[in-house]
DNA sequence: GTCTATACTGAGATAGAC
DNA sequence: GTCTATCTCAGTATAGAC
């Protein structure tokens, strides 16, 4: 990698995490990092693409840890299902400590999920994490597959909504903790509660076929 | 209000539920308007503007059902606070329910809180809910207000991101169910779970002050 | 009061010189 | 590999027709 490729890439990560991706021009970027316009072209494609690269980056590590963590809970538990505490843990932990060491990133992640761009770009890097999580919350909870992949759809979005607007302290009112950990351990205990709840029989999942 | 006005808005809202609001361009929905360009500037001001009057003219008739839904449990509890599952239900129901009526509005809503436009535009369209949540929450649990807004978050989270993921059926692999009451449902039983789990003391609530 | 025509600025993208 | 020049299209602003 060229050392105008990293200058784009920390610039960029740094200024859509700020502004956004969309209030972000190819111009600010190119100011910041002190190279020319048509480099991110050649180097990137598109800026679509440069966002692409940025989630490949960022995104890449957090979900290896998180895969880590899985696998160790699951060697540890054998034949058992992993507890559900312990695969909220391996799922929530290393996006949501990763808020202290580097807020750039955790404000890219909640404006990521957040414009709407996760669907097109990010659904293939997040692929193998949904499918890995799934059954190891459907081994752990006595819930139908789309019943589950529901519930985890609303834990996602209490994390991507949550890193977003903590991150801006745009509570109202008062000064809510930005701190990860105290996050972390909120926001287990609340979906451990959701996904604990008790099954909502959605009975309706094609029976007819 | 205009003809012309009306067609404005109601273009914009199928578009921007569709396509999102920054990649839908003014001139697109003046061509399927059947308007002029300079009309939209005439009548809104600029693109937010009109962003802005939409958020209004949808989400005010959703907050009104929420109050008066709300008031209608408070009524029935006397002094007694209200049980949580009939204040998640004020919440939600109203806007959860448009969805099969109008899948226009609940993408918009999705997208709304989706591309990172609450914060600016329609924290004053949703103050006085949060307010009102947050005190029949506080009676109805033993949570600290820090605490239970952050709760709280992770409720609007959960239901922001469903709304707009759910409608695009994005979901992994298998057909998802949009029906609104289903959604309902399980939202409410995940979001009692979530709420009702046992505090996390989080004390660090400026106390030294 | 409403709407149209048109021009202005800044965005992302691209071709071709070096 | 890099940069200049340029293209198209976005949101915006204004002058003037009805």
């Amino acid at each position: 990698m060229s050392e105008t490729q990293g200058k784009i890439l920390d610039t960029a990560e740094h200024l859509f995490g700020e502004q956004g991706y969309a209030a972000t021009s190819l111009r600010h970027i190119i100011a910041e990092a002190g190279v020319n316009l048509a480099a991110i072209h050649y180097h990137f494609g598109s800026k679509e693409e440069l966002l692409d690269q940025l989630v490949m980056r960022k995104a890449g590590p957090v979900n290896e840890e998180r895969l880590a963590l899985l696998d160790h809970y699951e060697a540890e538990a054998g034949a058992m299902p992993v507890p559900v505490d312990k695969i909220l843990r391996a799922f929530l932990e290393p996006p949501l400590l990763r808020i202290d060491k580097s807020p750039d990133f955790a404000k890219l992640m909640g404006r990521l999920y957040s414009e709407g761009l996760m669907p097109a770009i990010a659904e293939k890097h997040f692929h193998t994490i949904k499918i890995r999580f799934l059954a190891a919350f459907g081994r752990a909870l006595p819930l139908s597959e789309p019943e589950l992949a529901l519930r985890l759809q609303f834990v996602v979005g209490a994390m991507a909504h949550t890193m977003l607007f903590v991150l801006q302290t745009k509570l109202p009112g008062q000064q809510l903790s930005t701190d990860g950990a105290v996050l972390l351990r909120e926001l287990m205990a609340f979906a451990a509660g959701g996904l604990c709840a008790p099954a909502q029989l959605l009975e309706n999942t094609e029976e007819s076929k």
